[in-house]
DNA sequence: TTAGGGGTATAA
DNA sequence: TTATACCCCTAA
């Protein structure tokens, strides 16, 4: 396995998956509210994307969340400063109007968003910089655009300078930090971290994800994907070995057989799935080359599956992750703020700078960015294995870029795959979020047409099945 | 919003 | 008949 991380976009891959866990390890530090290990979590990622990194889409936009996430945090510091020397909260927005022209979706949220930008006037008040406070109230807030009489209210105590006024003491920040982790949370749930779910689920998981694969390419047409059977099978037991599965190849034939016998219903999913793999194959001039190593091939199976159509044809240019997101953030550290001494701040030692958020960190940064733009332009000719897979086991209910519904939405809800699937949500989510917290899971899973009533019905069936 | 009781429809 | 999924209702 060694010789393993030299193969060409090894290290990518795995720097994605860590990506991916530590993102998850700081929302879970976000939410519950230590924000300390959050910043930790945030300077292992601002570490990492140094290297290169397999930046799919999805990628981009988990790593735009961390930053407004970073952002956010910092909302309340008056001396943080990010990039093009913006204050946390304008950063976070501009973050948001980033994610917004990158998506073209969300335009509501915006909205929501922008109305929360009271804070930033508030927060200014509070660390009593009332001239900024002002300029702010100015900028987002222009004439007749007074709502509730809050804005009156604001230059009132600006022209006072007057900071205790109850509705700066009330506001609270740490709630307004948790509004918005819901906020993104319901935007875009990042999918459970593949290094998780594998110590979770082990070969079940590897088994299933195989099983999807070889049930889309059993049903395809033979002129339009290019997987023939015995590659797949080469496929399932170089996997099969590394993840220590025990369940021989046949025991998947069989039990796609099974399905396609049972089930008409599941055209539906493999028309979209066979689409996605034709689509790819399109665009890497329709050919699987003959001898790759077989791990490409599932590579470029999953490609097909995880990627969002609309994704797929970025910008020229705009193959980057961290790239492009330096472009729209001007210089600087992209997830790490930097802090500086306000020109009206009174303590030249407020500065306590992290030894590592400084400028060499910044020009850190822009190296990562060629570093991962080099790396991931090759990226999609290339693609990722196994792991985008756990996207499709766990989708997410937002698909940037893509306004098309997940294919499993349109199939019946009896359909046995969307049942397991969705079983599989459901055990997921208790297994994330607790048992009875079935609001949120089913926010945080794609189901169509399913109320917390449904879900938790579900899992009280399902564990009922256990006791029997 | 959730837990839990209980009813109905459906398929095996 | 039984198991299952789903639905509806009510109390907390």
């Amino acid at each position: 396995m060694a010789a393993a991380v030299q193969q060409p976009g090894c290290e990518e891959l795995i720097n994605r998956w860590i990506f991916d866990f530590y993102s998850s390890r700081a929302v879970d530090a976000f939410r519950s509210a230590d924000y300390g290990s959050f910043a930790q979590f945030r300077d292992l990622l601002e570490a990492l994307v140094v290297r290169p990194i397999d930046g799919r889409s999805d990628m981009k936009i988990k790593l735009r969340l961390m930053q407004f996430l970073s952002q956010i945090n910092d909302g309340d510091k008056p001396d943080v400063r990010f990039q093009n020397h913006l204050t946390p909260l304008e950063s976070a927005l501009k973050t948001f109007e980033d994610i917004c022209t990158e998506t073209e979706v969300l335009q509501n949220d915006l909205e929501h968003l922008k109305s929360e930008m009271f804070l930033v006037v508030i927060v200014c008040i509070k660390n009593e910089q009332f001239q900024k406070a002002g300029d702010m109230l100015h900028k987002y807030f222009p004439k007749g655009t007074d709502s509730a009489g809050k804005k009156k209210l604001f230059e009132d105590l600006i022209k006072r300078r007057y900071s205790r006024h109850t509705v700066i003491k009330s506001t609270s920040y740490s709630e307004f930090k948790q509004d918005m982790l819901d906020f993104i949370e319901k935007l875009y749930p990042l999918p459970e971290p593949f290094l998780l779910k594998v110590r979770l689920f082990g070969s079940y998981t590897i088994f299933w994800i195989l099983y999807y694969i070889f049930s889309a390419v059993e049903t395809h047409s033979a002129e339009t994907t290019q997987l023939s059977l015995n590659r797949l099978r080469t496929v399932y037991l170089e996997l099969a070995k590394i993840f220590s599965v025990s369940a021989p190849f046949s025991q998947l034939e069989e039990e796609v057989q099974k399905e396609a016998e049972e089930e008409s219903g599941i055209d539906l999913e493999l028309n979209e799935l066979d689409l996605r793999l034709s689509e790819t194959q399109d665009e890497e001039n329709g050919s699987v080359a003959g001898e790759r190593a077989s791990q490409e091939q599932s590579s470029r199976a999953d490609h097909g599956i995880d990627q969002p159509e609309g994704q797929e044809k970025e910008r020229p240019g705009d193959h980057t992750v961290t790239g492009s997101i330096m472009e729209t953030s001007g210089s600087g550290s992209i997830l790490a703020p930097y802090q500086v001494r306000e020109v009206n701040s009174a303590t030249p030692e407020s500065t306590n700078v992290h030894p590592l958020e400084n400028s060499k960190r910044r020009e850190d940064a822009a190296v990562s960015a060629i570093t991962v733009a080099q790396l991931v332009i090759e990226e999609d000719s290339q693609s990722s294995d196994m792991e985008a897979n756990d996207s499709q086991q766990t989708p997410s209910p937002l698909k940037i870029g893509s306004s098309e519904d997940n294919p499993l939405q349109s199939l019946p809800m009896n359909s046995t795959p969307v049942r397991k699937k969705q079983s599989d949500w459901v055990r997921q989510g208790v297994a994330r979020y607790g048992e009875g917290r079935w609001e949120k899971i089913k926010n945080m899973f794609p189901f169509k047409g399913r109320t917390a009533v449904n879900i938790k019905d579900r899992w009280r069936t399902m564990k009922k099945q256990k006791f029997t």
